[in-house]
DNA sequence: CTGAAAGCGCTAACAG
DNA sequence: CTGTTAGCGCTTTCAG
């Protein structure tokens, strides 16, 4: 495979020349330009990137960090990004984590290790000490709200929303109301779905809150367990409109009528949920993959809400 | 930032010495080893990755063609690839191409440019031809069949799940049977679609065939557009979950009954599919990414096929 | 066991 | 407008 100094031996240039015509310089003779081209084209040319990028220390390149690549929440983030990255004509590397910690240490190094310019974090497992320092290599957003100043946000305020889902579904007369999560406590979106379910309703009734709930079947087990309580829920808030999706199909398998006997309500505005006609809250997550890119490409920090919408149909 | 002459210098040895506790070379005395070591952890030291691809000319990196970023089947192919990368510690870079020729050949020139070790081709638009000549720059693996001899594949046998699908529509006594299609005809899995449908049924009435459908919406369209039809059919097999449950929402809308007076059958088995009760068939697409995977990463040239099931529901 | 030196393929002053 | 040259940060002979 022909490299830049067999181009300009045989265009009889320098590599200085043929870098320039690469790199579309003014200054190049239109004989030699063509000339070089000519070779260019004859040898199958392309420049090898890596070279490009070890000497330019840039590459056109953002990771994203996911914790599961099967979540329909992660995916439309990354979908946002992906939309973002074809137009501005950067590559986009998926990286997956579990809520490995090592992991995703090790994927913040690739930053360090100059294969990345820049990181966006949808979901966390390390603190924020131990994520900082990798911002002085490259720019890190995350797709959840940090004070901390080196890092941009692209984010949709939980908490506020949470609240608002709580106290639309009290408006509509509900006392006894259920709500699944995705992790448990460990994770802050169930730490404040928790802290806005108590400050509407207060306290949690024992077996109201149901965590682990990423599918329909565990929407569907988390249905069952909730509609078998002794004081039963009579309204239930998925965390997802698949989660959503199995508690529905749970219910309809015992002859329950939605909304009458149970009211449910789900996330992300999924195909799901507009099939079943799901009432659901629609936290705009392409959106917010999209800002999360512009934010990392413009090495910006700023702090940027996006906004979120209930979504109402006929099942609250 | 520290590079390896730094880490030489102040741990008073030669960059090749480091270089060797780098690479866990024997060799190294055990002093000038931990030496070394103490000093890259004081510096926080880690190797430009850029660099050592560079002299390696090996990026431990696949790259993903997809048409679109939002359509579940290719998601699912993704997904299968991301769940096998992490396995093997490779990272994935997503290509989506939106059948944009010279954007997939941009791609493929990423293999030449020695960006990436291979890539996957989960859906073209160039010939073969035009893909063929990057087989000498890494492995590219395709998820559609093809006989060439430096293209590995992962796939369904589409013509016969076809088949499959229409015979078993016929026998379920359906003779007015209409279908929808992602692309039109410049697509090869459209083809196929057409050619089993003719196979079984013989000619398409006018009508039948609706192109361009992606989305629920899309489906939504398409069941109003079959259903409106003077003669209209009685039974519809979609392409995608999501396109299916579209139709069953408009044909739920004029108050059909489904399958009495439609019967609806869609394609990935997807939650929609499962909530809706659609009867399905299920390509496994999740397994072809993860084949996919393994013949790229061991430069396979081989021919997988991946069997499909048809989900029995009630739809049909 | 260790170091010097020659690159990997390309860019960017610098001096014409 | 063009060529020379010095690296980018690392690996890998080749001699000790």
């Amino acid at each position: 495979m022909a490299n830049i100094s067999d181009i300009a031996r045989m265009a009889g240039v320098s590599v200085s020349t043929v870098s320039r015509v690469l790199n579309n310089h003014k200054y190049v003779s239109e004989e030699k330009r063509a000339a070089v081209q000519k070779i260019m084209n004859e040898m199958n040319y392309t420049p090898n990137k890596n070279a490009v990028d070890l000497i330019r220390g840039e590459t056109k390149m953002i990771g994203v960090i996911i914790p599961y690549n099967n979540n329909q929440a992660f995916d439309q983030m990354l979908h946002g990004v992906l939309n973002k990255s074809v137009e501005r004509d950067y590559s986009i590397t998926v990286l997956p984590t579990k809520y490995n910690k090592a992991k995703e240490i090790e994927y913040l190094a690739m930053l360090k290790n100059k294969l990345l310019d820049g990181i966006i974090i949808t979901s966390r497992s390390n603190n924020w000490e131990k994520i900082i320092p990798y911002t002085n290599y490259g720019s890190v957003v995350s797709c959840e709200y940090t004070d901390h100043p080196d890092i941009g946000c692209s984010y949709i305020d939980r908490y506020a929303s949470y609240l608002d889902v709580f106290q639309y579904i009290k408006s509509k007369g509900h006392v006894n109301v259920a709500f699944t999560t995705a992790r448990g406590i460990e994770s802050i979106s169930t730490q404040q779905t928790i802290g806005a379910y108590k400050e509407i309703f207060g306290e949690i009734n024992s077996g109201y809150h149901i965590s682990h709930c990423y599918s329909m079947d565990d929407g569907y087990d988390a249905g069952q367990k909730l509609l078998s309580l002794r004081e039963r829920p009579t309204a239930i808030y998925a965390n997802g409109d698949e989660v959503a999706g199995g508690i529905y199909q749970y219910a309809r398998s015992i002859d329950y009528e939605i909304p009458k006997d149970v009211a449910i309500i789900g996330q992300e505005n999924q195909p799901i949920g507009i099939g079943l006609g799901l009432s659901s809250i629609d936290h705009q997550l392409i959106k917010v993959g999209e800002q999360a890119f512009d934010l990392a490409v413009n090495k910006s920090k700023q702090k940027m809400k996006i906004p979120y919408h209930i979504i109402h149909r006929l099942s609250i």
